[in-house]
DNA sequence: ATGACTGCAAACTCTTTGCACAACA
DNA sequence: TGTTGTGCAAAGAGTTTGCAGTCAT
């Protein structure tokens, strides 16, 4: 039976938000998006080209960067604030938080047990279109913590 | 007359923690810092060694790369999340928060008005050593916001 | 004295760009 | 049918590494 609230495919919802915000859909940009999903959190673009790669051949580099941008762009996907080593992106619609290594780039996540409506309410005091906004705990993992020169 | 809590010179404070974490104090080391402090949060390399070489010329680049990361290591600085463009680094030994611009990387500060020692807690209990938190809130800056695309 | 640091040059990684062809709307 | 997107190749930005000489401890 039908629910009240009918579920979109997952596959409709990424095309409807790369509509909403203006791009073309194209199998390229769904199957990146689902393999981003089902990768999980922190994924990186030449880990994922190489996931892509095993469903939709030919799939080049320099797609999957544009398509991260486009998913960016259309709110399905966000890069996380890491600083070390490549980019990560992250497609967890959901508030969560990150542990950043400063020495390895290693990127864990935390569960959103904090409220940060009032660093949102301070970007747009300013002008700032902010999307959202996540806690980043610098430090180092414990896999550098014991090598750690200081 | 000398007050009852000596305040160190701030190369002497920059020296001292520099020893502490088991590096040697060179000129270089010095003036990148006293440099850093004086240009302000969100300092870039690139921008950190243009600065430096109108104060010690022959100061390379990789050595500013060197430098930062041992002040990095000794506390001193810290690398902000920012994800686009260059890595920037911020001296303020203060808590605060950042604004970044997932178009142009910009980078602005926000006042620390939220309480983060549960996610500093929920680092500990994981194994992760925890040398501070931030705040990053996502989005569109002020400039970029008119021209995105979506 | 000796091990760490510096400067120079070159290499390396990650990301973006230019262009011709293909394909969504 | 007209743009937008894709694939390929190459370039570009930012950062790191190797090595010989110098300097802090």
């Amino acid at each position: 039976m039908a629910s009240l609230k009918p579920e979109l495919d997952p596959s409709e919802r990424t095309a409807a938000a790369l509509r909403e915000a203006g791009y073309r859909v194209t199998p390229q940009r769904l199957v990146i998006h689902r393999t981003m999903v089902e990768l999980g959190s922190h994924v990186g673009a030449e880990e994922l080209f190489e996931a892509v790669g095993e469903r939709l051949p030919n799939v080049s580099l320099p797609t999957v960067y544009a398509t991260l941008e486009a998913l960016e762009n259309a709110g399905l996907v966000w890069r996380v604030a890491a600083g070390r080593g490549p980019a990560l992106y992250d497609s967890r619609p959901s508030d969560h938080h990150h542990l950043v290594c400063r020495r390895c780039g290693a990127v864990e996540d935390v569960e959103p047990n904090l409220v940060l409506e009032p660093a949102l309410a301070s970007a747009a005091a300013r002008g700032f279109d902010a999307e959202g906004a996540e806690v980043v705990v610098h430090g180092l993992c414990a896999s550098c913590a014991p090598s750690a020169r200081a």
